[in-house]
DNA sequence: AAAAACTATGAACGCCATACACAGTAGGCC
DNA sequence: GGCCTACTGTGTATGGCGTTCATAGTTTTT
Protein backbone atom coordinates (compact mmCIF):
# COMPACT_ATOMS: atom_id res chain seq x y z
CA UNK A 1 0.00 0.00 0.00
CA UNK A 2 2.91 2.19 0.10
CA UNK A 3 3.20 2.85 -3.74
CA UNK A 4 0.24 4.29 -6.34
CA UNK A 5 -1.47 1.25 -7.66
CA UNK A 6 -3.12 2.52 -10.93
CA UNK A 7 -3.41 0.81 -14.33
CA UNK A 8 -1.27 1.94 -17.24
CA UNK A 9 -3.15 3.87 -19.24
CA UNK A 10 -2.81 1.21 -22.22
CA UNK A 11 -4.03 -1.55 -20.29
CA UNK A 12 -7.10 1.09 -19.29
CA UNK A 13 -7.89 1.43 -23.08
CA UNK A 14 -7.62 -1.92 -24.03
CA UNK A 15 -10.61 -2.07 -21.08
CA UNK A 16 -12.21 0.60 -23.35
CA UNK A 17 -11.65 3.23 -20.69
CA UNK A 18 -10.63 5.90 -23.05
CA UNK A 19 -10.12 9.06 -20.88
CA UNK A 20 -12.50 11.87 -22.16
CA UNK A 21 -10.63 15.10 -22.26
CA UNK A 22 -12.63 17.88 -20.81
CA UNK A 23 -10.81 20.60 -22.93
CA UNK A 24 -9.02 20.60 -26.13
CA UNK A 25 -9.60 19.03 -29.85
CA UNK A 26 -11.51 15.95 -29.59
CA UNK A 27 -9.09 12.61 -29.95
CA UNK A 28 -9.20 11.63 -33.73
CA UNK A 29 -8.36 7.86 -33.11
CA UNK A 30 -8.76 5.28 -30.42
CA UNK A 31 -6.67 2.31 -29.50
CA UNK A 32 -9.26 -0.04 -31.45
CA UNK A 33 -8.81 1.58 -34.71
CA UNK A 34 -5.05 1.77 -34.20
CA UNK A 35 -4.80 -1.81 -33.55
CA UNK A 36 -6.83 -3.16 -35.98
CA UNK A 37 -5.01 -0.79 -38.55
CA UNK A 38 -2.01 -2.58 -36.84
CA UNK A 39 -3.59 -5.99 -37.33
CA UNK A 40 -4.19 -5.44 -40.85
CA UNK A 41 -0.68 -4.71 -41.82
CA UNK A 42 0.40 -7.85 -39.91
CA UNK A 43 -1.62 -9.92 -41.41
CA UNK A 44 -1.34 -9.02 -44.85
CA UNK A 45 2.78 -8.25 -45.09
CA UNK A 46 3.68 -9.91 -41.47
CA UNK A 47 5.23 -8.58 -37.98
CA UNK A 48 8.54 -7.58 -39.68
CA UNK A 49 5.95 -4.70 -41.57
CA UNK A 50 4.54 -3.29 -38.81
CA UNK A 51 5.94 0.44 -37.85
CA UNK A 52 4.86 3.00 -36.16
CA UNK A 53 4.97 5.36 -39.09
CA UNK A 54 3.00 2.47 -40.85
CA UNK A 55 0.36 2.39 -39.05
CA UNK A 56 0.18 5.87 -38.26
CA UNK A 57 -0.04 6.41 -42.13
CA UNK A 58 -2.76 3.64 -42.81
CA UNK A 59 -5.10 5.42 -40.37
CA UNK A 60 -4.20 8.75 -41.93
CA UNK A 61 -2.32 10.15 -38.85
CA UNK A 62 1.58 11.08 -38.35
CA UNK A 63 3.49 8.80 -36.71
CA UNK A 64 4.20 10.70 -33.62
CA UNK A 65 0.65 10.99 -33.21
CA UNK A 66 0.33 7.69 -32.01
CA UNK A 67 2.31 8.09 -28.86
CA UNK A 68 -0.85 9.94 -27.25
CA UNK A 69 -2.63 6.41 -27.49
CA UNK A 70 0.13 3.91 -26.85
CA UNK A 71 3.53 4.75 -24.62
CA UNK A 72 5.31 2.72 -26.70
CA UNK A 73 5.32 0.25 -29.42
CA UNK A 74 5.83 -2.75 -27.14
CA UNK A 75 2.17 -1.35 -25.75
CA UNK A 76 0.87 -1.37 -29.62
CA UNK A 77 1.87 -5.24 -30.03
CA UNK A 78 0.55 -6.76 -26.67
CA UNK A 79 -2.69 -4.62 -27.53
CA UNK A 80 -2.48 -6.56 -30.83
CA UNK A 81 -2.23 -9.60 -29.24
CA UNK A 82 -5.16 -8.93 -27.34
CA UNK A 83 -7.40 -7.69 -30.20
CA UNK A 84 -7.09 -10.53 -32.69
CA UNK A 85 -8.58 -12.89 -30.59
CA UNK A 86 -12.28 -13.26 -30.77
CA UNK A 87 -14.97 -14.40 -29.30
CA UNK A 88 -14.32 -18.08 -27.50
CA UNK A 89 -16.37 -20.81 -28.37
CA UNK A 90 -19.34 -21.51 -26.25
CA UNK A 91 -18.94 -24.28 -23.98
CA UNK A 92 -22.68 -24.43 -22.43
CA UNK A 93 -23.46 -28.08 -22.25
CA UNK A 94 -20.57 -29.70 -23.67
CA UNK A 95 -18.45 -32.28 -21.88
CA UNK A 96 -15.26 -30.64 -20.15
CA UNK A 97 -13.18 -32.97 -22.61
CA UNK A 98 -15.30 -31.87 -25.92
CA UNK A 99 -14.79 -28.28 -24.71
CA UNK A 100 -11.25 -28.17 -24.21
CA UNK A 101 -10.39 -29.71 -27.01
CA UNK A 102 -12.38 -27.63 -29.11
CA UNK A 103 -11.14 -24.31 -27.30
CA UNK A 104 -7.62 -25.53 -27.87
CA UNK A 105 -8.25 -26.30 -31.80
CA UNK A 106 -9.54 -22.99 -31.84
CA UNK A 107 -6.94 -21.45 -30.16
CA UNK A 108 -4.41 -23.18 -32.27
CA UNK A 109 -6.24 -22.23 -35.57
CA UNK A 110 -6.32 -18.42 -34.12
CA UNK A 111 -2.77 -18.21 -34.04
CA UNK A 112 -2.13 -19.72 -37.56
CA UNK A 113 -4.45 -17.48 -38.78
CA UNK A 114 -2.06 -14.64 -37.85
CA UNK A 115 1.41 -16.32 -37.28
CA UNK A 116 2.40 -12.86 -36.63
CA UNK A 117 1.54 -13.57 -33.09
CA UNK A 118 3.84 -16.35 -32.47
CA UNK A 119 6.40 -13.10 -32.71
CA UNK A 120 5.54 -11.51 -29.78
CA UNK A 121 6.36 -12.55 -26.28
CA UNK A 122 2.12 -13.83 -25.82
CA UNK A 123 3.67 -15.67 -22.70
CA UNK A 124 3.01 -12.71 -20.88
CA UNK A 125 0.10 -13.65 -18.53
CA UNK A 126 -3.32 -11.89 -20.06
CA UNK A 127 -4.06 -8.59 -19.52
CA UNK A 128 -6.74 -7.70 -22.28
CA UNK A 129 -10.41 -8.56 -22.65
CA UNK A 130 -10.62 -10.72 -24.81
CA UNK A 131 -7.69 -12.93 -23.87
CA UNK A 132 -9.59 -12.94 -20.69
CA UNK A 133 -12.78 -14.41 -21.93
CA UNK A 134 -11.26 -17.10 -23.05
CA UNK A 135 -9.43 -18.10 -19.97
CA UNK A 136 -12.81 -17.34 -18.54
CA UNK A 137 -14.73 -20.14 -20.76
CA UNK A 138 -11.89 -22.59 -19.82
CA UNK A 139 -12.12 -22.36 -16.32
CA UNK A 140 -16.18 -22.13 -16.42
CA UNK A 141 -15.94 -25.52 -18.63
CA UNK A 142 -13.90 -27.32 -15.85
CA UNK A 143 -16.79 -26.42 -13.15
CA UNK A 144 -17.87 -29.54 -11.05
CA UNK A 145 -15.05 -31.72 -12.46
CA UNK A 146 -13.84 -31.56 -8.69
CA UNK A 147 -10.44 -29.01 -9.78
CA UNK A 148 -9.73 -26.39 -7.65
CA UNK A 149 -9.52 -23.00 -9.20
CA UNK A 150 -5.91 -23.11 -9.41
CA UNK A 151 -5.62 -26.47 -11.04
CA UNK A 152 -7.99 -24.95 -13.43
CA UNK A 153 -5.99 -22.05 -14.40
CA UNK A 154 -3.04 -24.20 -14.53
CA UNK A 155 -4.59 -26.99 -17.40
CA UNK A 156 -6.11 -23.81 -19.08
CA UNK A 157 -2.34 -22.29 -19.03
CA UNK A 158 -0.86 -25.44 -20.05
CA UNK A 159 -3.43 -26.12 -22.82
CA UNK A 160 -2.37 -22.61 -24.26
CA UNK A 161 0.97 -22.96 -24.24
CA UNK A 162 0.26 -26.44 -26.28
CA UNK A 163 -1.67 -24.13 -28.94
CA UNK A 164 1.03 -22.27 -28.65
CA UNK A 165 3.74 -24.83 -29.47
CA UNK A 166 1.42 -26.81 -32.15
CA UNK A 167 1.11 -23.63 -33.91
CA UNK A 168 4.57 -22.75 -34.26
CA UNK A 169 5.32 -25.95 -35.51
CA UNK A 170 2.90 -26.44 -37.78
CA UNK A 171 3.76 -22.84 -39.23
CA UNK A 172 7.41 -24.04 -39.62
CA UNK A 173 6.39 -26.93 -41.13
CA UNK A 174 4.15 -25.64 -43.74
CA UNK A 175 6.07 -22.37 -44.63
CA UNK A 176 10.06 -24.16 -44.47
CA UNK A 177 12.16 -23.25 -42.25
CA UNK A 178 13.42 -19.42 -42.43
CA UNK A 179 17.45 -20.36 -42.15
CA UNK A 180 16.77 -22.79 -45.12
CA UNK A 181 15.15 -20.16 -47.12
CA UNK A 182 16.32 -20.48 -50.59
CA UNK A 183 18.96 -23.65 -50.18
CA UNK A 184 16.34 -25.74 -51.95
CA UNK A 185 15.12 -27.09 -48.60
CA UNK A 186 11.82 -26.74 -47.93
CA UNK A 187 9.35 -29.01 -46.44
CA UNK A 188 9.71 -31.15 -43.59
CA UNK A 189 10.95 -34.27 -45.60
CA UNK A 190 13.80 -32.48 -46.64
CA UNK A 191 14.65 -31.33 -43.27
CA UNK A 192 14.57 -34.94 -42.41
CA UNK A 193 17.22 -35.31 -45.54
CA UNK A 194 19.34 -32.30 -44.16
CA UNK A 195 19.25 -34.35 -40.52
CA UNK A 196 20.69 -37.16 -42.76
CA UNK A 197 23.43 -35.47 -44.40
CA UNK A 198 25.08 -33.84 -41.19
CA UNK A 199 24.11 -36.23 -38.47
CA UNK A 200 26.94 -38.58 -37.01
CA UNK A 201 24.83 -42.24 -36.52
CA UNK A 202 27.73 -42.61 -33.33
CA UNK A 203 26.95 -39.33 -31.50
CA UNK A 204 23.70 -39.31 -32.58
CA UNK A 205 22.11 -42.87 -32.22
CA UNK A 206 18.88 -42.61 -31.05
CA UNK A 207 17.96 -39.95 -34.01
CA UNK A 208 19.81 -41.17 -36.73
CA UNK A 209 18.25 -44.09 -36.69
CA UNK A 210 14.44 -42.36 -36.66
CA UNK A 211 15.85 -39.81 -39.16
CA UNK A 212 16.56 -43.71 -41.55
CA UNK A 213 13.79 -44.80 -40.74
CA UNK A 214 11.84 -42.01 -42.27
CA UNK A 215 9.88 -40.56 -39.06
CA UNK A 216 10.48 -37.03 -40.33
CA UNK A 217 9.20 -38.41 -44.14
CA UNK A 218 6.37 -35.60 -44.29
CA UNK A 219 3.70 -36.26 -47.16
CA UNK A 220 3.72 -40.37 -46.92
CA UNK A 221 1.48 -40.82 -44.31
CA UNK A 222 0.93 -37.60 -43.13
CA UNK A 223 -2.52 -37.78 -41.72
CA UNK A 224 -3.80 -33.66 -41.59
CA UNK A 225 -3.77 -32.75 -37.92
CA UNK A 226 -2.70 -36.40 -36.18
CA UNK A 227 0.43 -34.04 -34.98
CA UNK A 228 -2.27 -32.06 -32.72
CA UNK A 229 -4.36 -34.16 -31.49
CA UNK A 230 -1.48 -36.49 -30.52
CA UNK A 231 -0.37 -34.42 -27.93
CA UNK A 232 -3.48 -33.15 -27.70
CA UNK A 233 -4.91 -36.61 -26.23
CA UNK A 234 -1.83 -36.63 -24.41
CA UNK A 235 -2.98 -33.30 -21.87
CA UNK A 236 -6.43 -34.39 -22.09
CA UNK A 237 -5.75 -37.88 -21.04
CA UNK A 238 -3.43 -36.19 -18.08
CA UNK A 239 -6.73 -34.36 -16.95
CA UNK A 240 -8.97 -36.73 -16.93
CA UNK A 241 -6.82 -38.87 -14.90
CA UNK A 242 -6.36 -35.98 -12.16
CA UNK A 243 -10.09 -35.67 -12.65
CA UNK A 244 -10.32 -39.03 -11.66
CA UNK A 245 -8.16 -38.72 -8.57
CA UNK A 246 -9.64 -35.43 -7.05
CA UNK A 247 -13.84 -37.44 -7.69
CA UNK A 248 -13.23 -41.30 -7.00
CA UNK A 249 -16.22 -42.25 -7.52
CA UNK B 1 16.65 -32.71 -57.70
CA UNK B 2 15.61 -29.93 -59.52
CA UNK B 3 17.58 -27.57 -57.79
CA UNK B 4 20.97 -27.63 -55.87
CA UNK B 5 20.85 -28.51 -52.12
CA UNK B 6 23.55 -27.51 -50.02
CA UNK B 7 23.37 -26.15 -46.49
CA UNK B 8 23.22 -22.41 -45.65
CA UNK B 9 26.52 -21.62 -44.14
CA UNK B 10 25.48 -21.03 -40.57
CA UNK B 11 23.93 -23.98 -41.01
CA UNK B 12 27.48 -25.77 -41.62
CA UNK B 13 29.00 -23.34 -39.04
CA UNK B 14 27.20 -24.32 -36.63
CA UNK B 15 28.51 -27.90 -37.30
CA UNK B 16 31.87 -27.16 -36.98
CA UNK B 17 32.48 -27.05 -40.75
CA UNK B 18 34.61 -24.12 -40.89
CA UNK B 19 35.43 -23.36 -44.49
CA UNK B 20 39.95 -23.07 -44.80
CA UNK B 21 40.60 -20.71 -46.80
CA UNK B 22 43.56 -22.00 -48.74
CA UNK B 23 44.69 -18.49 -49.68
CA UNK B 24 44.38 -14.81 -48.16
CA UNK B 25 44.47 -14.02 -44.51
CA UNK B 26 43.48 -16.70 -41.78
CA UNK B 27 40.25 -15.66 -40.18
CA UNK B 28 40.68 -14.07 -36.91
CA UNK B 29 37.53 -14.92 -35.49
CA UNK B 30 35.07 -18.44 -35.96
CA UNK B 31 31.31 -18.96 -34.96
CA UNK B 32 31.98 -20.28 -31.62
CA UNK B 33 33.60 -17.04 -30.32
CA UNK B 34 31.10 -15.00 -31.85
CA UNK B 35 28.14 -16.77 -30.52
CA UNK B 36 29.94 -16.95 -27.38
CA UNK B 37 30.40 -13.22 -27.42
CA UNK B 38 26.82 -12.51 -27.99
CA UNK B 39 25.57 -14.88 -25.38
CA UNK B 40 27.73 -13.10 -22.81
CA UNK B 41 25.88 -9.69 -24.15
CA UNK B 42 22.41 -11.80 -23.68
CA UNK B 43 23.28 -12.89 -20.32
CA UNK B 44 24.36 -9.88 -18.87
CA UNK B 45 22.02 -7.15 -20.31
CA UNK B 46 19.03 -8.58 -21.98
CA UNK B 47 18.56 -9.59 -25.80
CA UNK B 48 17.56 -5.81 -26.55
CA UNK B 49 21.64 -5.08 -25.65
CA UNK B 50 22.63 -7.91 -28.80
CA UNK B 51 23.67 -5.33 -31.67
CA UNK B 52 26.21 -6.39 -34.31
CA UNK B 53 28.10 -3.26 -33.56
CA UNK B 54 27.76 -4.57 -29.86
CA UNK B 55 29.22 -8.00 -30.12
CA UNK B 56 31.31 -7.41 -32.89
CA UNK B 57 33.69 -4.92 -30.45
CA UNK B 58 33.32 -7.51 -27.53
CA UNK B 59 35.24 -9.78 -30.04
CA UNK B 60 37.40 -6.89 -31.06
CA UNK B 61 36.52 -6.22 -34.67
CA UNK B 62 34.99 -4.04 -36.74
CA UNK B 63 30.66 -4.51 -36.79
CA UNK B 64 30.51 -5.78 -41.06
CA UNK B 65 33.60 -8.29 -39.98
CA UNK B 66 30.85 -10.35 -38.42
CA UNK B 67 29.06 -10.71 -41.90
CA UNK B 68 31.91 -12.98 -42.90
CA UNK B 69 30.51 -15.66 -40.46
CA UNK B 70 27.04 -14.83 -40.37
CA UNK B 71 24.91 -13.63 -43.11
CA UNK B 72 22.55 -11.82 -41.15
CA UNK B 73 21.38 -11.05 -37.75
CA UNK B 74 18.92 -13.98 -37.24
CA UNK B 75 21.56 -16.53 -38.28
CA UNK B 76 23.10 -15.12 -35.35
CA UNK B 77 20.35 -15.70 -33.35
CA UNK B 78 19.63 -19.17 -34.46
CA UNK B 79 23.42 -19.71 -33.74
CA UNK B 80 23.36 -18.33 -29.87
CA UNK B 81 19.97 -20.93 -29.44
CA UNK B 82 21.99 -23.73 -30.09
CA UNK B 83 25.10 -22.56 -28.43
CA UNK B 84 23.34 -22.17 -25.19
CA UNK B 85 22.44 -25.86 -24.62
CA UNK B 86 24.65 -27.32 -22.31
CA UNK B 87 24.98 -31.63 -22.24
CA UNK B 88 22.01 -33.19 -21.82
CA UNK B 89 21.85 -35.45 -19.03
CA UNK B 90 22.36 -38.75 -19.86
CA UNK B 91 19.61 -41.59 -19.79
CA UNK B 92 21.66 -44.72 -19.01
CA UNK B 93 19.34 -46.66 -17.00
CA UNK B 94 16.82 -44.57 -15.83
CA UNK B 95 13.41 -45.77 -16.28
CA UNK B 96 11.67 -43.25 -19.59
CA UNK B 97 9.43 -41.24 -17.31
CA UNK B 98 12.08 -40.27 -14.95
CA UNK B 99 14.43 -39.20 -17.52
CA UNK B 100 11.63 -37.40 -19.92
CA UNK B 101 10.97 -36.11 -16.47
CA UNK B 102 14.53 -35.30 -15.44
CA UNK B 103 14.89 -34.05 -19.13
CA UNK B 104 12.29 -31.63 -19.30
CA UNK B 105 13.34 -29.80 -16.16
CA UNK B 106 16.73 -29.82 -17.03
CA UNK B 107 15.47 -27.83 -20.52
CA UNK B 108 12.83 -25.65 -18.66
CA UNK B 109 15.91 -24.52 -16.07
CA UNK B 110 18.45 -24.27 -19.30
CA UNK B 111 15.94 -21.39 -20.52
CA UNK B 112 15.11 -19.73 -17.02
CA UNK B 113 18.86 -19.07 -16.62
CA UNK B 114 19.32 -17.69 -20.41
CA UNK B 115 15.44 -15.98 -20.22
CA UNK B 116 16.64 -14.34 -23.45
CA UNK B 117 15.99 -17.36 -25.30
CA UNK B 118 12.57 -16.86 -25.26
CA UNK B 119 12.09 -14.01 -27.31
CA UNK B 120 14.09 -16.19 -30.03
CA UNK B 121 11.74 -18.02 -32.07
CA UNK B 122 12.71 -21.46 -30.20
CA UNK B 123 9.99 -22.90 -32.20
CA UNK B 124 12.28 -23.58 -35.40
CA UNK B 125 12.61 -27.14 -35.86
CA UNK B 126 16.45 -27.48 -34.08
CA UNK B 127 19.19 -27.63 -37.17
CA UNK B 128 22.36 -27.09 -34.53
CA UNK B 129 24.15 -30.27 -33.00
CA UNK B 130 23.58 -29.56 -29.24
CA UNK B 131 19.38 -29.25 -29.54
CA UNK B 132 19.52 -32.40 -31.83
CA UNK B 133 21.87 -33.80 -29.09
CA UNK B 134 18.71 -32.96 -26.48
CA UNK B 135 16.47 -34.56 -28.96
CA UNK B 136 18.53 -37.77 -29.45
CA UNK B 137 18.27 -38.59 -25.98
CA UNK B 138 14.68 -38.18 -25.63
CA UNK B 139 14.02 -40.63 -27.93
CA UNK B 140 16.90 -42.68 -26.76
CA UNK B 141 15.25 -42.52 -23.47
CA UNK B 142 11.63 -43.85 -25.33
CA UNK B 143 13.35 -47.20 -26.74
CA UNK B 144 11.99 -50.14 -25.99
CA UNK B 145 8.43 -48.90 -25.02
CA UNK B 146 6.88 -49.68 -28.27
CA UNK B 147 6.03 -46.13 -29.76
CA UNK B 148 7.53 -45.65 -33.00
CA UNK B 149 9.72 -43.14 -34.15
CA UNK B 150 7.08 -40.51 -35.28
CA UNK B 151 5.39 -40.82 -31.95
CA UNK B 152 8.91 -40.14 -29.51
CA UNK B 153 9.27 -37.20 -31.49
CA UNK B 154 6.10 -35.70 -31.18
CA UNK B 155 6.18 -36.87 -27.68
CA UNK B 156 9.92 -34.75 -27.52
CA UNK B 157 8.20 -31.45 -29.06
CA UNK B 158 5.51 -31.44 -26.35
CA UNK B 159 7.75 -31.63 -23.58
CA UNK B 160 10.10 -29.26 -25.37
CA UNK B 161 7.28 -26.73 -25.88
CA UNK B 162 5.93 -27.65 -22.61
CA UNK B 163 9.35 -26.10 -21.24
CA UNK B 164 9.31 -22.99 -23.28
CA UNK B 165 5.54 -22.14 -21.46
CA UNK B 166 6.14 -23.28 -18.14
CA UNK B 167 9.51 -21.35 -18.53
CA UNK B 168 7.98 -18.21 -19.92
CA UNK B 169 5.46 -17.92 -17.21
CA UNK B 170 7.78 -18.62 -14.49
CA UNK B 171 10.01 -15.99 -15.76
CA UNK B 172 6.73 -13.20 -16.17
CA UNK B 173 5.46 -14.26 -12.46
CA UNK B 174 9.11 -13.90 -11.16
CA UNK B 175 9.96 -10.54 -12.79
CA UNK B 176 6.65 -9.02 -13.11
CA UNK B 177 5.01 -8.14 -16.00
CA UNK B 178 6.85 -5.64 -18.30
CA UNK B 179 3.71 -4.25 -19.42
CA UNK B 180 2.89 -2.87 -15.32
CA UNK B 181 6.49 -1.87 -14.88
CA UNK B 182 6.27 1.20 -12.66
CA UNK B 183 2.64 1.24 -11.85
CA UNK B 184 3.30 -0.65 -8.22
CA UNK B 185 2.12 -4.10 -8.85
CA UNK B 186 4.97 -6.29 -9.25
CA UNK B 187 4.28 -9.98 -8.46
CA UNK B 188 1.32 -12.78 -8.89
CA UNK B 189 -0.58 -11.96 -6.22
CA UNK B 190 -1.01 -8.33 -7.66
CA UNK B 191 -1.81 -9.40 -10.40
CA UNK B 192 -4.93 -11.33 -8.87
CA UNK B 193 -5.78 -7.71 -7.39
CA UNK B 194 -5.56 -5.95 -11.03
CA UNK B 195 -7.50 -8.48 -12.65
CA UNK B 196 -10.48 -8.51 -9.33
CA UNK B 197 -10.09 -4.30 -10.05
CA UNK B 198 -11.31 -4.68 -13.74
CA UNK B 199 -13.08 -7.83 -14.13
CA UNK B 200 -16.58 -7.41 -14.42
CA UNK B 201 -18.40 -10.67 -12.81
CA UNK B 202 -21.02 -10.79 -15.47
CA UNK B 203 -19.01 -10.85 -18.50
CA UNK B 204 -16.27 -12.91 -16.99
CA UNK B 205 -18.19 -15.22 -14.00
CA UNK B 206 -15.86 -18.39 -13.79
CA UNK B 207 -12.80 -16.14 -14.16
CA UNK B 208 -13.92 -13.68 -11.08
CA UNK B 209 -14.72 -16.29 -8.69
CA UNK B 210 -11.43 -17.90 -9.59
CA UNK B 211 -9.98 -14.51 -8.38
CA UNK B 212 -12.10 -13.94 -5.23
CA UNK B 213 -11.09 -17.11 -4.39
CA UNK B 214 -7.43 -16.49 -4.17
CA UNK B 215 -6.68 -18.60 -7.20
CA UNK B 216 -3.71 -15.70 -8.13
CA UNK B 217 -2.98 -15.69 -4.51
CA UNK B 218 0.38 -16.21 -4.95
CA UNK B 219 2.93 -15.89 -2.06
CA UNK B 220 0.31 -18.32 0.22
CA UNK B 221 0.64 -21.66 -0.45
CA UNK B 222 3.26 -21.46 -2.68
CA UNK B 223 5.04 -24.62 -3.50
CA UNK B 224 8.34 -24.63 -5.47
CA UNK B 225 7.62 -26.09 -8.36
CA UNK B 226 4.25 -27.24 -7.64
CA UNK B 227 2.93 -25.27 -10.99
CA UNK B 228 5.60 -26.91 -13.09
CA UNK B 229 4.78 -30.45 -11.86
CA UNK B 230 1.59 -30.25 -12.50
CA UNK B 231 1.47 -29.97 -15.88
CA UNK B 232 4.44 -32.29 -16.20
CA UNK B 233 2.86 -34.95 -14.95
CA UNK B 234 -0.36 -34.57 -16.88
CA UNK B 235 1.69 -34.68 -19.91
CA UNK B 236 3.64 -37.65 -18.73
CA UNK B 237 0.55 -39.58 -17.75
CA UNK B 238 -0.36 -39.17 -21.01
CA UNK B 239 2.47 -40.53 -22.49
CA UNK B 240 2.07 -43.15 -20.18
CA UNK B 241 -0.87 -44.08 -21.47
CA UNK B 242 0.07 -44.18 -24.44
CA UNK B 243 2.74 -46.50 -23.92
CA UNK B 244 0.47 -49.43 -22.12
CA UNK B 245 -2.06 -48.52 -25.47
CA UNK B 246 0.54 -50.04 -27.42
CA UNK B 247 2.22 -52.81 -25.04
CA UNK B 248 -1.14 -54.23 -23.68
CA UNK B 249 0.62 -56.68 -21.49
C1' DA C 1 -13.09 37.63 -25.77
C1' DA C 2 -9.38 35.53 -23.34
C1' DA C 3 -7.35 31.72 -21.14
C1' DA C 4 -6.56 27.01 -20.43
C1' DA C 5 -6.27 22.23 -21.86
C1' DC C 6 -5.43 19.16 -24.99
C1' DT C 7 -4.39 17.43 -29.81
C1' DA C 8 -1.56 16.40 -33.92
C1' DT C 9 2.60 17.90 -36.34
C1' DG C 10 7.43 18.30 -38.12
C1' DA C 11 11.93 18.24 -37.42
C1' DA C 12 15.59 16.10 -35.20
C1' DC C 13 18.33 12.46 -32.64
C1' DG C 14 20.57 8.29 -31.99
C1' DC C 15 20.70 3.68 -33.02
C1' DC C 16 20.50 -0.13 -35.85
C1' DA C 17 21.37 -3.70 -39.68
C1' DT C 18 23.42 -3.97 -43.70
C1' DA C 19 25.85 -2.90 -48.68
C1' DC C 20 29.90 -1.84 -50.97
C1' DA C 21 34.38 -0.43 -52.37
C1' DC C 22 38.87 -0.72 -50.64
C1' DA C 23 43.20 -1.89 -48.35
C1' DG C 24 45.93 -5.22 -46.50
C1' DT C 25 47.62 -10.16 -46.08
C1' DA C 26 49.16 -14.65 -47.12
C1' DG C 27 49.37 -18.90 -49.63
C1' DG C 28 49.99 -20.89 -54.60
C1' DC C 29 52.73 -20.90 -58.65
C1' DC C 30 56.25 -19.61 -61.96
C1' DG D 1 62.03 -14.76 -54.85
C1' DG D 2 58.23 -12.34 -56.76
C1' DC D 3 53.80 -11.92 -58.74
C1' DC D 4 49.05 -13.29 -58.81
C1' DT D 5 44.97 -14.37 -56.63
C1' DA D 6 41.83 -15.23 -53.14
C1' DC D 7 40.44 -13.90 -49.07
C1' DT D 8 39.95 -11.06 -44.63
C1' DG D 9 38.84 -6.93 -41.95
C1' DT D 10 37.89 -1.77 -42.29
C1' DG D 11 35.56 2.67 -43.33
C1' DT D 12 32.12 4.89 -45.16
C1' DA D 13 27.50 5.35 -46.32
C1' DT D 14 22.46 4.50 -46.49
C1' DG D 15 17.89 3.91 -45.25
C1' DG D 16 14.92 2.82 -41.70
C1' DC D 17 13.51 2.59 -37.17
C1' DG D 18 11.49 4.17 -32.40
C1' DT D 19 11.17 8.01 -29.82
C1' DT D 20 11.67 13.07 -27.90
C1' DC D 21 10.45 17.76 -27.94
C1' DA D 22 9.05 22.22 -28.97
C1' DT D 23 5.37 24.20 -31.64
C1' DA D 24 1.14 25.23 -33.89
C1' DG D 25 -3.60 24.49 -33.96
C1' DT D 26 -8.25 23.48 -31.96
C1' DT D 27 -11.88 23.27 -28.74
C1' DT D 28 -13.98 24.02 -24.28
C1' DT D 29 -14.40 26.69 -20.12
C1' DT D 30 -14.56 31.11 -17.73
Amino acid sequence: MAQERSLPPVVQRMWGREPMPRRGPRPRLDLDTITTAAIEIADAEGMAAVSMSGVASRVGVAATALYRYVDSKEDLLTAMADAVAPEPPDPAGMHWRDYLALWTRAHRDLILQHAWVLSITVYAPPMGPRRLLWLDRAIAALAGTGLDDGEKINVASTLTGYALTDAALEHTAKLGFPELEGSGIEGASDYGEVLAEVLDPEAYPALAAAVRSGAFGGAEGWVEDADFRFGLDLLLDGVERLIARRQPR
